[in-house]
DNA sequence: ATATATGCAAAGGATTTGCACGGTT
DNA sequence: AACCGTGCAAATCCTTTGCATATAT
């Protein structure tokens, strides 16, 4: 059973065959905020269709990060996270690491200000590197409210001043 | 034989023993101004004391990121890369990587509108989430000239204005 | 009908963990 | 001497690959 015609369009030229498999997965990237793994996504679709292989979600998520649908974040947790383009400036958001307990906290705030900047610097970057820019990642790294209450980390919050 | 003093000050309260085998990693990466993978340190300490173990190179590094003494860079090539900090302030760079053949290129320019934006964005990320900020990256992913003038990429130049 | 897409199992690669020994304090 | 650091081997985790089968065109 082939998929709808949904994203067919968007796709043309780009894939060989539309399936019902691989519209589920942009579907399901289309519709949430949040940046999902392999196995996230696998989890999810599982419930609908337990006759999918995870194998063919990592192969789909591959297909359409290198058509230029979805982005790829690899983060510090080990597994890559794959997230809906759309635009590119809906939703976007960056991270605040904990250093000691390894915590991620998702902020979406300044995005007027980042965005402002991000873009200007891509042009910039683009500009002076020849450089196609598709995506970028900020973070922000230190040590979250319950880690700085642990006498081991007061240490820490003296860095170079030696 | 415990390692020199080279590195111990800017270490103290942080760690336990000062070694030789994290003596020897520091040093390569402040010495060097790439971004060398667990693999690399370890082959490059690997000629001069065969007696190191990959585990080892490992886990000091994780040390010396929490410590806050190296960069951890988490790439697309499916394995983490790490530079020394030098002192923060200065050489402050971000990074432009190539989806296409992980070449990575370092910038400082912009450094005013980053500082700005950067500083703006820590105050308010550390009054809000209670965080303790020490440190940024900031990185722009897409495709170099190089990797650009090949047909392959071509498909990806486009991407959402469909 | 044919070539592509899929699922399963196995392989691959990076990183982590358990444990006994060695080295710093 | 006490306890942290290290090396080795095995274990884990994410991702990729081989191959036979299912499916879109």
């Amino acid at each position: 059973m082939p998929g709808s015609d949904k994203w067919r369009n968007r796709m043309q030229g780009r894939i060989q065959r539309w399936t019902v498999t691989r519209e589920a997965i942009l579907d399901l990237l289309s519709q949430t905020s949040r940046h999902l793994s392999a196995k996230d996504i696998y989890a999810s679709l599982y419930k609908e269709c337990p006759r999918i292989g995870l194998t063919t979600v990592y192969r789909t998520l591959d297909l359409l990060y290198r058509s230029g649908l979805i982005n790829k974040l690899v983060l510090g947790d080990g597994q890559a996270r794959y997230e809906f383009k759309e635009g590119r400036k809906v939703a976007h958001h960056h991270h605040l690491v904990c250093l000691s307990c390894d915590k991620i906290i998702d902020y979406n705030e300044f995005e007027k200000e980042e965005l402002e900047l991000v873009q200007k610097t891509e042009a910039l970057l683009s500009r002076k590197y020849k450089f196609l820019i598709t995506d970028h990642n900020i973070e922000f790294l230190g040590y979250c409210a319950s880690c700085r209450n642990t006498k081991k980390i007061d240490n820490l919050t003296r860095t170079d001043e030696d």
